[in-house]
DNA sequence: TTATTGTAAATTGTCAACAATTTGCAATAT
DNA sequence: ATATTGCAAATTGTTGACAATTTACAATAA
């Protein structure tokens, strides 16, 4: 009975409508629900046990999101992302990533930059042992804590749904599980700029890093 | 009879979901609903003659927007933009448009150039007349048509979403009418930096000037 | 006076049902 | 064979109703 109990302690925090739009985010993201692919609301109701009513509010939100998009009387479709669109958003993303760093450098902290430093050195570690799947999630993780420390909850918000957006193109072409042979050489060459608090420099280390990831991205797609 | 046959052909080109969300931000946007006050649903609903689907529909998009927060079981409420959210916002603002400004310079057409010499002049005649409310006008026509120009679908939204988010703060300090003394100069150099086609001298002008426009609104908000 | 409790009204969260529209598909005509 | 027409089923858009929660406020106690 914890596992009710559970439930209802959720649902005093956090309305149907919201768990739905987490799962209807996943279920895109993870590519259970396909580019295109029209949301069928009375299917997954049906599905997830709720009625349409959160599963319409939920969609709303995705829309707004940039997951999703909507065709008057003909219902809610997955966002396809084309190839301009993802040039248009590394572009963004890298400018982005710059103000990060800028911002970053002039007030980063010694045990931030050793966070930083220790991400790194799991990566030379994962990157040695071939191990993609870790070297993906860590280089994440370094990109986020770097938004993070800059302390800017707009930047912060932006740049997540931005990440998401890529995913929505990704996941169509290799990417991410692939590596996408990112070298750790760039990350260091960030933290070492970080770790001179000069912010042009920063900003140009993470501008650039971005702008290669953009140009293995497009190559990749350039493949399939 | 005409009136009735308009907001039926508008119903099948728009829901009444977005029809409402368009009305909401609207009275958000222009301070008719105040910052921090509660959406009432059934109030809202019965004065625009919609039931309470559609209006819960556009606040769960305006969430997303950034509009409006939400509090389960206690409703949606008009964001309260604070102080260091509206830092934030011109700090991202002002790296977007360093983008735009960078994108354009290596792309603007001779006729572009001219629309924006257009504008700076109109601008000119506006600032003389002490017209504050056209030169408000202008100027923003001036922002939003170098982002247009930039072509970059993803950074247009964004561009667009920041400034929505600024009004929220801004239209309790004075703002726009008070002109905020903006000066014309700044927008010349912008001009010139994009005819020499020079991406970093203009992108460079274009930071500059955000972030002059944010000193000038910290200093507003100072007083009050 | 100030806190606290209890109850009624207001409000939100969710659901089920109905009208309007679109889609699928067979029957028909060209 | 291809296009067109005409239903029937599926699906969306919207509504009204009901349960759960919060808010407002009067009655009571300290």
């Amino acid at each position: 009975m914890t596992q009710t109990h559970e439930a209802l302690r959720l649902l005093r925090s956090q309305s149907l409508s919201s768990v739905v739009q987490d799962e209807i985010e996943q279920r895109i993201l993870s590519g259970a629900i396909a580019a295109g692919a029209r949301i069928n609301e009375n299917g997954l109701a049906s599905e997830l046990g709720v009625s349409r009513g959160p599963i319409r509010e939920a969609c709303r939100g995705l829309v707004e999101m940039g997951l999703l998009t909507v065709i008057v009387n003909r219902g809610f479709f997955v966002r396809e992302v084309t190839r301009k669109d993802a040039i248009d958003v590394y572009d963004v993303r890298s400018s982005l990533m710059r103000l990060a760093g800028e911002t970053l450098a002039g007030q980063i902290s010694d045990s931030q930059l050793g966070t930083l430093e220790k991400l790194v050195a799991d990566m030379d570690l994962a990157e040695n042992e071939n191990d993609f799947e870790n070297f993906y999630a860590l280089n994440r993780e370094f990109h986020d804590r770097i938004v993070d420390f800059a302390e800017n909850d707009r930047l912060r918000a932006l740049c997540e749904g931005l990440v998401k957006e890529l995913h929505l193109y990704r996941r169509r072409s290799l990417l991410q599980g692939g590596g996408l042979n990112v070298s750790n050489h760039e990350h260091k060459e960030i933290v070492e700029a970080l770790r001179s608090h000069d912010p042009t420099r920063a900003g140009a280390a993470l501008e650039r890093h971005i702008q290669a990831g953009k140009k293995r991205f497009l190559a990749a797609a350039e493949i399939e």
